[in-house]
DNA sequence: AAACTGACTGTTA
DNA sequence: GTAACAGCCAGTT
């Protein structure tokens, strides 16, 4: 990681770095990347993500160990879940934090 | 260049 | 445990 990538440079390096069966959060991210009060943005920078992308963006969840999606797309971050073997609520809650990485 | 937008979070109650 | 509030700051307009 340099300095003189962007934030979203950044972001996308720490996400593809979260293992298999393993979520962590907004804040974490923003703390790898070196600014810690950037959870929000981080956000932002997966909402743009292109829809073909590899990245394991449903890898990312809130502090509270929640789906921050609505609606469909909760649905779709849900499924890539438990498609890798982490139980999640209907309602996009993570039952489990023992899958929680921090790089 | 300035204003607006939030896939968030820490604090407080 | 939950809810309201106020910062937060990169990206987009």
């Amino acid at each position: 990681m340099d300095n003189h990538d962007t934030f979203q440079q950044r972001i996308w390096q720490i996400i593809a770095a979260i293992p298999y069966g393993k979520v962590t959060t907004y804040g974490d991210v923003a703390r790898l990347a070196g600014s810690p009060r950037a959870a929000r943005q981080v956000g932002g920078v997966l909402k743009r993500l292109p829809a073909d992308t590899t990245l394991p963006w449903y890898r990312v969840i809130n502090r509270m160990g929640e789906i921050s999606l609505t609606g469909n797309d909760l649905e779709r971050q849900r499924r890539a879940l438990l498609n890798e073997g982490i139980e999640v609520s209907p309602a996009g809650k993570i039952v489990l934090n023992s899958y929680r990485w921090q790089g």
